[in-house]
DNA sequence: TAGATTGTTAATCGATTAACAATC
DNA sequence: TAGATTGTTAATCGATTAACAATC
């Protein structure tokens, strides 16, 4: 790859996932600020400060998109969250399946706000005789063996999987084959897929690890040092 | 033994937060291998193959726990699985109330899984009257207002908050100041927590964010150069 | 033994943070 | 205007990856 050149598509750019994962945060501040009507602006100082994020940092995130601030006013908060709309893909809506319909899966059905984020699950899938014929918040359970025909048949692109460790990787292959091409996986094992196939994988185990170990730590070195500004990056 | 100068206490040491994102994972395909009975060793290359992860990368972050493997050999998976669990503390269990008994929380009341994390939510609260006095996957649900009291008389110290973000900040300032030290935060927004206070935010919305962005910029880049080992940062 | 694998030290890569000129 | 803030380029920091000696 040349270092020089320009790339040829200026539509693919490199985007960390940190900044990815930051924007949504932004967003869901500057529509509170916008709601209270006190400024039409907002620099990155302050959304910065409300969010315990370094003012630069949200520089640099905000420029990944194309938002245009004015030097001294800072940002149109109306402006920033229509670009951030746009550039997170929040305004047209992507259809998805979802697999395995129990406490987690009922839950996700449930989640309301998904649509918010240009999300829309159209339909679930059990092997519970119980489950399959059911509704569910709204969604219609069918039963597991129709996944492949009713992927095909609208085209769907992303499945989420909210089953147990032991049928993931099963249910993971029957997905693929039937043209699904992105997972968000909620199952607590990490499923293999083909190169092309794109994975999500949320670990509560992970995450649980995470926050045990810094309250662990944080008691181990209490008066010690003891600043917690919640970016830590090491426990 | 270090060259220049031993630390003070060996029990700190600095733990990349990948790191201990991705011990659960090695943890759970250990013991998966562990009930094949194939081996009784493993080495790093088996495992980062399994998981799509960089033998190196395994080296390194069972590097940070104690176990110690054999050349040619590899590690003994019965050492390996004892050695992650007692350091990720999953061997003396952690008590937790749970804020907010809503589609998401009752899901996370009826996780078994968390027991085996070291995990153990003894109560759950809420402020809608029809649920307090109910018992839900065996926790029973106590009124938003004796919160502040038991926290106190039982010394919890985790509290998992799954509550809309309307209240999310109301909410954890009534944890903090009952005493709790860490939250669980599975809300739409990032709380303000005192710098002593933990917390580990579970953002739904940004993950689904890094997971559509992959799946749009995989279709407008399919057959330039397409090669996906679900390992990517930048998307 | 030969060679696969560990453990450790060094190199690379990328995200964060700093510095600073431009600007309203 | 003066000074806060943007936008961009450079420096730093830390995680990943490579290199390689030690070893069973």
């Amino acid at each position: 790859m040349p270092k020089v050149e320009a790339p040829k598509d200026p539509v693919i750019k490199a985007i960390p996932e940190p900044t990815l994962r930051r924007l949504p945060l932004y967003y869901q501040y500057l529509k509170k600020i916008r709601d209270e009507k006190k400024s039409d602006f907002i620099s990155c100082t302050q959304i910065g400060n409300a969010l315990s994020i370094l003012p630069i940092q949200v520089r640099k995130d905000l420029g990944v998109t194309d938002a245009v601030g004015k030097p001294k006013l800072g940002y149109s908060i109306d402006e920033l969250i229509a670009i951030i709309e746009d550039f997170l893909g929040w305004n047209n809506t992507k259809d998805a399946y979802l697999v395995g319909v129990g406490h987690l899966g009922t839950a996700l059905l449930g989640f309301e706000r998904f649509k918010e984020y240009g999300l829309n699950i159209i339909a679930a899938f059990d092997i519970d005789r119980e489950k399959v014929g059911s509704t569910i918040h709204g969604v219609k359970v069918f039963h597991i063996g129709k996944l492949d025909n009713m992927v095909k048949r609208m085209g769907i692109k992303i499945g989420i999987l909210t089953v147990p460790s032991a049928p993931a990787q099963d249910l993971t292959n029957e997905m693929v084959h039937a043209g699904i091409e992105a997972i968000w996986n909620f199952s607590p094992v990490k499923v293999a897929v083909p190169p092309d196939i794109i994975v999500q994988h949320e670990n509560l185990a992970s995450s649980l690890v995470v926050l045990s170990k810094k309250l662990t730590l944080a008691r181990t070195t209490q008066s010690q040092d003891g600043v917690n500004n919640g970016n830590d990056k090491k426990i």
